[in-house]
Order: structure tokens, then sequence, then C-alpha cells
DNA sequence: CCCGGAACCTGAAGGC
DNA sequence: TGCCTTCAGGTTCCGG
């Protein structure tokens, strides 16, 4: 699933491809259309413009246009951004095709085609907590979000709010290199709890961005190579394996909705 | 405001 | 072989 690390490596192989561009023709293939505004009006819209550039933020993909304005794209589960030659063939997944004037095109590729493309007056994504590897992000601030909270802290990693880009691998790498079980209250976290969880999602965070993200499920980078991340991960959907520090069994829980692997004796409740 | 569960959506995998 | 259920998870909506 594109969280943070993948999103980040969609932005930096697309970037240079697209920046400065012209849009000459976009194609939104039914029965695709989760787009704001409906797809032959976004189609019309987009169509002419100019890219100024490709930003991240969160889990959101800005292309910033010229005059301006942005597209902004969230891949949510199985979304994927392909870079490919002009009149490369579509799949049954293709959901929309951006040409540029340069000869190539983006494709938008999403089995479950819960993905968004949305045209906005700027570039601001609204509601979003910091980036998590921004300077607006220190352990402090974090603190200061998780006190009082009675939700489980997996539960507050993964609402954006609190921070943006973290999903449900990178939650549960985060919490396992800090020692914390998933289902701890937010707001029992000691400072040094805090210290340690924040340095280990910028520690996941990193390591996901150097490995091109976790190539498991639908997700592939845009020129087709594949992410390694998840060779490094030590828990995220190795429910039964070995803990890779102490040898227990990982465990698996349900929260929120979200399966979550931890080692249960790493990672203990109190 | 805070919290948890359902819905959205499709394909893979497992049970019978 | 084939039908049915469960699982996967980012975000939004809704109810307590």
């Amino acid at each position: 699933m594109p969280e943070l690390p993948e999103v980040e490596t969609i932005v930096r192989e697309l970037a240079p491809h697209v920046k400065g561009q012209h849009v000459t023709s976009v194609r939104i293939i039914p029965p695709y259309s989760n787009t704001n505004p409906p797809p032959q009006e976004l189609a019309k819209l987009l169509t002419g413009r100019s890219i100024a550039a490709l930003l991240r933020r969160g889990k959101y993909l800005i292309f910033k246009l010229m005059g301006g304005g942005a597209l902004v794209v969230h891949l949510r589960m199985s979304g994927a951004l392909l870079l490919k030659k002009a009149g490369a063939e579509v799949n049954n997944y293709t959901r929309a095709v951006i040409t540029l004037e340069n000869g190539s095109e983006i494709h938008f590729r999403d089995v479950r085609r819960l993905g968004t493309m949305c045209l906005a007056e700027d570039a601001t994504v609204n509601g979003l907590g910091p980036e998590p590897l921004g300077e607006g992000f220190n352990p402090q601030g974090l603190a200061l979000m998780l006190k009082n909270r009675r939700a489980p802290i997996k539960a507050l990693l993964l609402d954006q709010r609190t921070l943006a880009g973290l999903g449900n691998m990178y939650a549960d790498e985060a919490l396992f290199q800090a020692s914390i079980h998933p289902l701890r209250a937010g707001g029992s976290l000691t400072d040094e709890e805090v210290k340690r969880l924040y340095r280990a999602i910028q520690e996941v965070l990193q390591r996901g961005i150097v490995c091109g993200g976790a190539s498991v499920d639908t997700y592939i980078r845009p020129g087709g190579g594949r992410g390694t991340a998840q060779d490094c991960f030590r828990v995220a959907h190795k429910r039964g394996s070995p803990c890779p520090t102490c040898g227990t069994a990982l465990e698996w829980v349900k929260v929120r909705g979200r399966g979550s692997c931890f080692c249960p004796r790493c990672q203990p409740t109190e």
C-alpha cells in the first residue's frame, strides 16, 4: 500500500519527466469516477494546462499547475502511477491516462478504484498533521498530540491529523523499533517512549525511501521497478515469524480494523 | 471533542 | 469445480 516512502519514491521518479510539461490530453476510463470535479469536467479543465512541479504532502501527490491550482492525487490502497511512452496499451485496471507534450503518458492504475483525483484551487491539503521528516515535527509536538489520549497508539499513528504519511506497515515497524505495544493508550507513553517513537518513525520512513518503498500487493514504481523496503521489515506482514530480536513468534491483533503485527516480548503492554 | 466500527472496492486465499 | 467467507488497508462517514 502506498504510504509516505512509496509516494515519495513516485514523486522523485516522476518529477523530472513531468516538470514544465504541457498536458495535451486527459482520458479518464469508465467506470472509474472517483474524481472531483466529475471525470469529463476534470479532463476538460486539466487539458491544456502545464505542470509547474510535482510535490508530496503526506500520502498525497500534488501536480502543481502553472497559473495556479493543482491536481491532487491519492492512491489509497491499490493505486499506482506509471510512466509510459505515448500510445502505450492500457489494461483492465488503468483508470486514467494523462498525455504530455514530450511524448510521455502517466497511467493511473488502480485495481480497487478507491484512489482519488481532484482539481484544487491551490496546492495545499487541509487537515493534515506535520510531515514526519520535516521541520515541523519534533518529540515535544508528538507528545502534545498523544497527551490525554485514550485511543491505542497505533490508531493515533494512523490518523493523518496526528502525523501525515504513516500507514499500517510503517506504523507497525516504528512501534516495534520503539518497543511499544500497538494497543498502549497514546496518553500512557512516557517522555522517553515518545522520544524513542519519534526517532523510530523517522528512521523507518527514511529507510523506506532509500529502498524505493515496499512492493507488497500492487505497489510498483513509475518505471516498473519494485521497491525493496519489504526486505527490511522486521514485523510488518510477518505474523507467526520469529521476532528478529528475541525469536518469539510475532503476534497479530486488530487495531481499529487494521491488522497489526508485534512481538509480545519486546513490545509489552505495560 | 473523543473513540470505534462500517463502508467503499476488488482479488487472493482458504474452507467445504 | 465452484460457491462462500475472510482478509487486505486509506480515508470518510456515522453513531454513541
